[in-house]
DNA sequence: GTGATTGCAAAGCGTTTGCACCGTA
DNA sequence: TACGGTGCAAACGCTTTGCAATCAC
Protein backbone atom coordinates (compact mmCIF):
# COMPACT_ATOMS: atom_id res chain seq x y z
CA UNK A 1 0.00 0.00 0.00
CA UNK A 2 1.57 3.39 -1.37
CA UNK A 3 1.02 6.44 0.53
CA UNK A 4 1.36 8.84 -2.31
CA UNK A 5 -1.89 10.77 -2.52
CA UNK A 6 -2.87 10.34 -5.75
CA UNK A 7 -6.59 10.03 -4.71
CA UNK A 8 -9.26 10.73 -2.46
CA UNK A 9 -9.08 6.85 -1.01
CA UNK A 10 -5.00 7.33 -0.48
CA UNK A 11 -5.52 10.53 1.56
CA UNK A 12 -7.99 8.42 4.05
CA UNK A 13 -5.96 5.48 4.41
CA UNK A 14 -4.11 7.53 5.92
CA UNK A 15 -5.71 9.28 8.03
CA UNK A 16 -6.93 6.20 9.19
CA UNK A 17 -3.67 4.75 9.78
CA UNK A 18 -2.33 8.10 11.45
CA UNK A 19 -5.33 7.96 13.35
CA UNK A 20 -4.43 4.50 14.99
CA UNK A 21 -6.58 1.80 12.91
CA UNK A 22 -5.15 -0.73 10.97
CA UNK A 23 -5.68 -0.58 6.99
CA UNK A 24 -8.05 -3.95 6.55
CA UNK A 25 -9.85 -5.04 3.42
CA UNK A 26 -13.33 -4.35 4.21
CA UNK A 27 -12.46 -0.76 4.88
CA UNK A 28 -10.01 -0.57 2.49
CA UNK A 29 -13.19 -1.68 0.30
CA UNK A 30 -15.97 0.95 2.08
CA UNK A 31 -13.18 3.51 1.30
CA UNK A 32 -12.45 2.71 -2.20
CA UNK A 33 -16.19 2.61 -2.56
CA UNK A 34 -17.54 6.22 -1.00
CA UNK A 35 -14.58 8.14 -1.90
CA UNK A 36 -15.44 7.45 -5.95
CA UNK A 37 -18.89 7.67 -5.60
CA UNK A 38 -21.24 10.81 -6.65
CA UNK A 39 -24.26 9.46 -4.42
CA UNK A 40 -25.15 9.49 -1.49
CA UNK A 41 -24.68 5.39 -0.40
CA UNK A 42 -26.90 4.51 3.20
CA UNK A 43 -24.91 0.77 4.59
CA UNK A 44 -26.80 -1.67 2.73
CA UNK A 45 -25.89 -0.01 -0.46
CA UNK A 46 -22.57 -0.05 0.14
CA UNK A 47 -23.18 -3.52 1.12
CA UNK A 48 -23.86 -4.47 -1.83
CA UNK A 49 -21.25 -2.65 -3.95
CA UNK A 50 -18.59 -4.13 -1.72
CA UNK A 51 -19.44 -7.88 -2.66
CA UNK A 52 -18.38 -8.10 -5.68
CA UNK A 53 -14.84 -6.84 -5.12
CA UNK A 54 -15.46 -8.46 -1.55
CA UNK A 55 -17.12 -11.64 -1.25
CA UNK A 56 -16.70 -12.32 2.82
CA UNK A 57 -17.41 -8.88 3.63
CA UNK A 58 -19.95 -8.05 6.38
CA UNK A 59 -22.60 -5.81 6.99
CA UNK A 60 -21.76 -5.15 9.99
CA UNK A 61 -18.21 -3.86 9.40
CA UNK A 62 -19.60 -1.56 6.59
CA UNK A 63 -21.63 -0.37 9.74
CA UNK A 64 -18.33 0.22 11.90
CA UNK A 65 -16.23 1.38 8.92
CA UNK A 66 -18.85 4.04 8.45
CA UNK A 67 -18.65 5.45 11.71
CA UNK A 68 -14.82 5.35 12.13
CA UNK A 69 -14.83 7.35 8.80
CA UNK A 70 -17.68 9.96 10.21
CA UNK A 71 -15.87 10.40 13.63
CA UNK A 72 -12.89 11.23 11.18
CA UNK A 73 -14.48 14.08 9.09
CA UNK A 74 -13.78 12.04 6.18
CA UNK A 75 -17.94 11.34 5.05
CA UNK A 76 -21.08 13.49 5.92
CA UNK A 77 -24.71 12.24 6.56
CA UNK A 78 -27.00 13.55 3.67
CA UNK A 79 -30.25 14.23 5.33
CA UNK A 80 -33.51 14.17 2.67
CA UNK A 81 -37.19 13.73 3.09
CA UNK A 82 -37.49 10.06 3.17
CA UNK A 83 -34.58 9.01 4.57
CA UNK A 84 -31.30 10.45 6.59
CA UNK A 85 -28.97 7.68 6.27
CA UNK A 86 -26.68 8.01 3.52
CA UNK A 87 -23.30 9.20 3.69
CA UNK A 88 -21.21 10.87 1.23
CA UNK A 89 -17.01 12.01 1.01
CA UNK A 90 -17.08 15.26 3.37
CA UNK A 91 -16.47 18.58 2.04
CA UNK A 92 -13.18 20.22 3.84
CA UNK A 93 -14.48 23.59 2.87
CA UNK A 94 -17.26 25.43 3.86
CA UNK A 95 -19.90 24.10 1.30
CA UNK A 96 -23.55 23.07 1.12
CA UNK A 97 -24.84 20.31 -0.96
CA UNK A 98 -27.26 20.00 -4.04
CA UNK A 99 -28.77 16.84 -4.22
CA UNK A 100 -30.70 15.67 -7.29
CA UNK A 101 -33.90 14.63 -6.39
CA UNK A 102 -34.50 11.78 -9.32
CA UNK A 103 -30.86 10.20 -9.32
CA UNK A 104 -29.55 11.16 -6.09
CA UNK A 105 -26.52 12.53 -7.80
CA UNK A 106 -24.72 14.91 -4.74
CA UNK A 107 -22.67 17.93 -5.81
CA UNK A 108 -21.40 20.85 -3.39
CA UNK A 109 -21.55 24.36 -3.81
CA UNK A 110 -20.14 27.55 -1.78
CA UNK A 111 -20.70 30.87 -1.93
CA UNK A 112 -23.86 31.85 0.22
CA UNK A 113 -23.70 34.55 2.59
CA UNK A 114 -25.96 34.05 5.43
CA UNK A 115 -23.93 36.37 8.10
CA UNK A 116 -26.53 39.16 7.48
CA UNK A 117 -30.17 36.98 7.90
CA UNK A 118 -28.40 35.08 10.65
CA UNK A 119 -26.97 38.53 12.36
CA UNK A 120 -30.88 39.75 12.08
CA UNK A 121 -32.47 36.85 13.80
CA UNK A 122 -30.42 36.26 16.62
CA UNK A 123 -31.37 40.00 17.38
CA UNK A 124 -34.62 39.39 16.85
CA UNK A 125 -34.77 35.86 18.90
CA UNK A 126 -32.41 35.97 20.85
CA UNK A 127 -31.04 33.10 19.99
CA UNK A 128 -27.01 32.16 19.81
CA UNK A 129 -26.86 30.68 16.31
CA UNK A 130 -24.20 28.32 16.03
CA UNK A 131 -24.27 26.87 12.49
CA UNK A 132 -26.72 26.73 9.85
CA UNK A 133 -27.35 24.14 7.19
CA UNK A 134 -28.40 24.73 3.75
CA UNK A 135 -29.15 22.25 1.02
CA UNK A 136 -30.87 22.49 -2.21
CA UNK A 137 -33.02 19.62 -4.20
CA UNK A 138 -33.12 19.76 -7.91
CA UNK A 139 -33.07 17.81 -10.97
CA UNK A 140 -29.39 17.23 -12.00
CA UNK A 141 -28.43 18.19 -15.94
CA UNK A 142 -28.82 14.45 -16.81
CA UNK A 143 -31.99 13.50 -15.44
CA UNK A 144 -33.67 16.70 -16.83
CA UNK A 145 -32.98 15.18 -20.37
CA UNK A 146 -34.37 12.16 -19.80
CA UNK A 147 -38.02 12.69 -19.54
CA UNK B 1 -67.02 19.40 19.49
CA UNK B 2 -67.00 22.85 18.61
CA UNK B 3 -65.90 24.39 15.00
CA UNK B 4 -64.93 27.85 16.04
CA UNK B 5 -61.13 28.46 15.30
CA UNK B 6 -59.81 29.96 18.72
CA UNK B 7 -56.86 27.86 18.32
CA UNK B 8 -54.36 25.51 15.96
CA UNK B 9 -56.27 22.56 17.47
CA UNK B 10 -60.02 23.75 16.11
CA UNK B 11 -58.83 24.44 12.98
CA UNK B 12 -56.57 21.15 12.42
CA UNK B 13 -59.99 19.06 13.90
CA UNK B 14 -62.12 20.99 11.11
CA UNK B 15 -59.50 20.43 8.73
CA UNK B 16 -59.32 16.64 9.25
CA UNK B 17 -63.27 16.31 9.29
CA UNK B 18 -63.49 17.92 6.09
CA UNK B 19 -60.82 15.86 4.78
CA UNK B 20 -63.52 12.61 5.16
CA UNK B 21 -62.05 11.83 8.48
CA UNK B 22 -63.34 10.91 11.63
CA UNK B 23 -62.52 12.68 15.01
CA UNK B 24 -61.98 9.96 17.95
CA UNK B 25 -60.41 10.51 21.33
CA UNK B 26 -56.56 9.50 19.98
CA UNK B 27 -56.47 12.13 17.24
CA UNK B 28 -57.93 14.52 19.61
CA UNK B 29 -55.31 14.05 21.88
CA UNK B 30 -52.07 13.99 19.34
CA UNK B 31 -53.43 17.30 17.83
CA UNK B 32 -53.52 18.93 21.30
CA UNK B 33 -50.25 18.04 22.38
CA UNK B 34 -48.57 18.71 19.05
CA UNK B 35 -50.41 22.29 18.19
CA UNK B 36 -49.35 23.22 21.31
CA UNK B 37 -45.40 22.65 21.27
CA UNK B 38 -42.99 24.33 20.60
CA UNK B 39 -40.37 21.70 20.48
CA UNK B 40 -40.33 18.85 17.82
CA UNK B 41 -41.72 15.64 19.17
CA UNK B 42 -41.58 11.92 18.40
CA UNK B 43 -43.72 9.56 18.33
CA UNK B 44 -42.83 8.06 21.63
CA UNK B 45 -42.70 11.20 22.92
CA UNK B 46 -45.98 12.27 21.56
CA UNK B 47 -47.20 9.15 22.99
CA UNK B 48 -45.65 9.93 26.48
CA UNK B 49 -47.47 13.10 26.92
CA UNK B 50 -50.71 11.82 25.81
CA UNK B 51 -51.02 8.71 28.53
CA UNK B 52 -51.66 11.57 31.24
CA UNK B 53 -54.84 12.63 29.31
CA UNK B 54 -56.12 9.84 27.30
CA UNK B 55 -54.28 6.55 29.25
CA UNK B 56 -55.76 3.37 27.07
CA UNK B 57 -53.90 5.00 23.84
CA UNK B 58 -51.85 2.85 21.85
CA UNK B 59 -48.39 3.58 20.13
CA UNK B 60 -49.53 2.49 17.24
CA UNK B 61 -52.68 5.33 17.15
CA UNK B 62 -49.88 7.55 17.63
CA UNK B 63 -47.90 6.47 14.35
CA UNK B 64 -51.44 6.90 12.17
CA UNK B 65 -52.27 10.25 13.66
CA UNK B 66 -49.22 11.48 12.93
CA UNK B 67 -48.87 10.15 9.41
CA UNK B 68 -52.28 12.15 8.45
CA UNK B 69 -51.59 15.14 10.07
CA UNK B 70 -48.18 15.12 8.00
CA UNK B 71 -50.34 14.18 4.97
CA UNK B 72 -52.52 17.20 5.29
CA UNK B 73 -49.79 19.17 5.96
CA UNK B 74 -50.32 20.33 9.48
CA UNK B 75 -47.31 19.15 10.91
CA UNK B 76 -43.36 18.51 9.53
CA UNK B 77 -40.52 16.69 10.65
CA UNK B 78 -37.74 18.40 11.50
CA UNK B 79 -34.40 17.32 10.94
CA UNK B 80 -31.50 16.59 13.17
CA UNK B 81 -28.22 15.29 13.62
CA UNK B 82 -29.16 12.63 15.71
CA UNK B 83 -31.78 12.16 14.12
CA UNK B 84 -35.02 13.01 11.60
CA UNK B 85 -38.55 11.52 12.96
CA UNK B 86 -39.67 14.43 15.10
CA UNK B 87 -42.52 16.25 14.48
CA UNK B 88 -43.82 19.90 15.19
CA UNK B 89 -46.61 22.20 13.79
CA UNK B 90 -46.26 23.18 10.15
CA UNK B 91 -45.51 26.91 9.00
CA UNK B 92 -48.25 27.61 6.64
CA UNK B 93 -45.41 30.44 5.02
CA UNK B 94 -42.20 29.97 3.32
CA UNK B 95 -40.40 29.77 6.33
CA UNK B 96 -37.65 28.12 7.91
CA UNK B 97 -36.42 26.69 11.22
CA UNK B 98 -34.02 27.57 13.91
CA UNK B 99 -34.02 24.54 16.64
CA UNK B 100 -32.19 24.98 20.35
CA UNK B 101 -29.55 22.44 20.32
CA UNK B 102 -29.71 22.26 24.20
CA UNK B 103 -33.27 22.25 25.04
CA UNK B 104 -34.80 21.37 21.22
CA UNK B 105 -37.16 24.38 21.16
CA UNK B 106 -38.02 25.27 17.56
CA UNK B 107 -39.04 28.72 16.25
CA UNK B 108 -39.89 29.65 12.32
CA UNK B 109 -37.67 32.30 10.66
CA UNK B 110 -38.64 34.43 7.18
CA UNK B 111 -36.52 36.68 5.58
CA UNK B 112 -34.43 34.58 3.42
CA UNK B 113 -33.60 35.59 0.26
CA UNK B 114 -31.45 32.69 -1.42
CA UNK B 115 -32.76 33.83 -5.20
CA UNK B 116 -29.04 34.79 -6.13
CA UNK B 117 -27.85 32.08 -4.52
CA UNK B 118 -30.08 29.86 -6.62
CA UNK B 119 -29.99 31.36 -10.08
CA UNK B 120 -25.48 31.47 -9.52
CA UNK B 121 -25.83 27.72 -8.77
CA UNK B 122 -28.40 26.55 -11.24
CA UNK B 123 -25.96 28.22 -14.48
CA UNK B 124 -23.03 26.64 -12.49
CA UNK B 125 -24.18 23.49 -12.24
CA UNK B 126 -26.66 22.88 -14.85
CA UNK B 127 -29.03 21.59 -12.26
CA UNK B 128 -32.76 22.45 -11.75
CA UNK B 129 -33.06 23.78 -8.41
CA UNK B 130 -36.74 23.12 -6.93
CA UNK B 131 -36.75 23.72 -3.41
CA UNK B 132 -34.04 24.80 -0.93
CA UNK B 133 -34.08 23.84 2.56
CA UNK B 134 -32.60 25.70 5.33
CA UNK B 135 -32.58 25.51 8.91
CA UNK B 136 -30.26 27.33 11.37
CA UNK B 137 -28.82 25.49 14.65
CA UNK B 138 -28.40 27.29 17.95
CA UNK B 139 -29.14 28.30 21.64
CA UNK B 140 -32.07 30.01 22.71
CA UNK B 141 -32.22 32.67 24.80
CA UNK B 142 -33.09 30.46 28.21
CA UNK B 143 -30.68 27.87 27.63
CA UNK B 144 -27.82 30.27 27.55
CA UNK B 145 -28.93 32.17 30.86
CA UNK B 146 -28.99 28.08 32.50
CA UNK B 147 -24.74 27.88 32.18
C1' DG C 1 -75.99 -0.02 11.33
C1' DT C 2 -71.77 0.45 8.82
C1' DG C 3 -67.38 1.22 7.89
C1' DA C 4 -63.48 3.62 9.80
C1' DT C 5 -60.55 3.42 13.79
C1' DT C 6 -58.59 1.35 17.68
C1' DG C 7 -55.30 -1.51 20.53
C1' DC C 8 -53.00 -5.71 20.90
C1' DA C 9 -49.69 -8.95 19.29
C1' DA C 10 -46.59 -10.20 16.00
C1' DA C 11 -43.84 -9.31 12.10
C1' DG C 12 -40.45 -6.48 9.82
C1' DC C 13 -36.47 -3.84 9.17
C1' DG C 14 -32.24 -1.42 10.03
C1' DT C 15 -28.75 -1.16 13.44
C1' DT C 16 -26.00 -2.64 17.44
C1' DT C 17 -23.85 -5.99 20.57
C1' DG C 18 -21.49 -10.45 22.28
C1' DC C 19 -18.26 -13.49 21.14
C1' DA C 20 -14.87 -16.64 19.25
C1' DC C 21 -11.77 -16.55 15.43
C1' DC C 22 -8.64 -14.12 12.37
C1' DG C 23 -5.15 -10.92 10.48
C1' DT C 24 -2.47 -6.51 10.67
C1' DA C 25 1.32 -4.35 12.43
C1' DT D 1 2.83 -12.19 19.33
C1' DA D 2 -0.72 -9.05 20.80
C1' DC D 3 -4.67 -6.96 20.27
C1' DG D 4 -7.64 -4.61 17.10
C1' DG D 5 -10.83 -6.08 13.56
C1' DT D 6 -13.94 -9.47 11.52
C1' DG D 7 -18.19 -12.09 10.63
C1' DC D 8 -21.82 -14.66 12.49
C1' DA D 9 -25.87 -14.87 15.31
C1' DA D 10 -28.67 -12.86 18.41
C1' DA D 11 -30.54 -8.84 20.58
C1' DC D 12 -32.48 -4.47 20.14
C1' DG D 13 -35.53 -0.47 19.14
C1' DC D 14 -38.49 1.70 16.17
C1' DT D 15 -42.13 1.23 12.87
C1' DT D 16 -45.61 -1.32 10.30
C1' DT D 17 -49.11 -4.91 9.60
C1' DG D 18 -53.03 -8.37 10.62
C1' DC D 19 -56.97 -8.78 13.03
C1' DA D 20 -60.97 -8.81 16.05
C1' DA D 21 -63.34 -5.54 18.93
C1' DT D 22 -64.96 -0.82 19.27
C1' DC D 23 -66.70 3.65 18.18
C1' DA D 24 -68.03 7.96 15.40
C1' DC D 25 -71.16 9.27 12.34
Amino acid sequence: MNNNFNNISDAWLFQLKTSGYKITGPRYCVIDILAHSDKALTASEVYNQAQSQYPTIGLVSIYRALEKLEMLGLIQRVHQKEKCQAYIAASHRHEHLLVCHSCGRVIFFQGDNLNELVNGIEKETGYLVQEHWLQLVGICRECQYKH
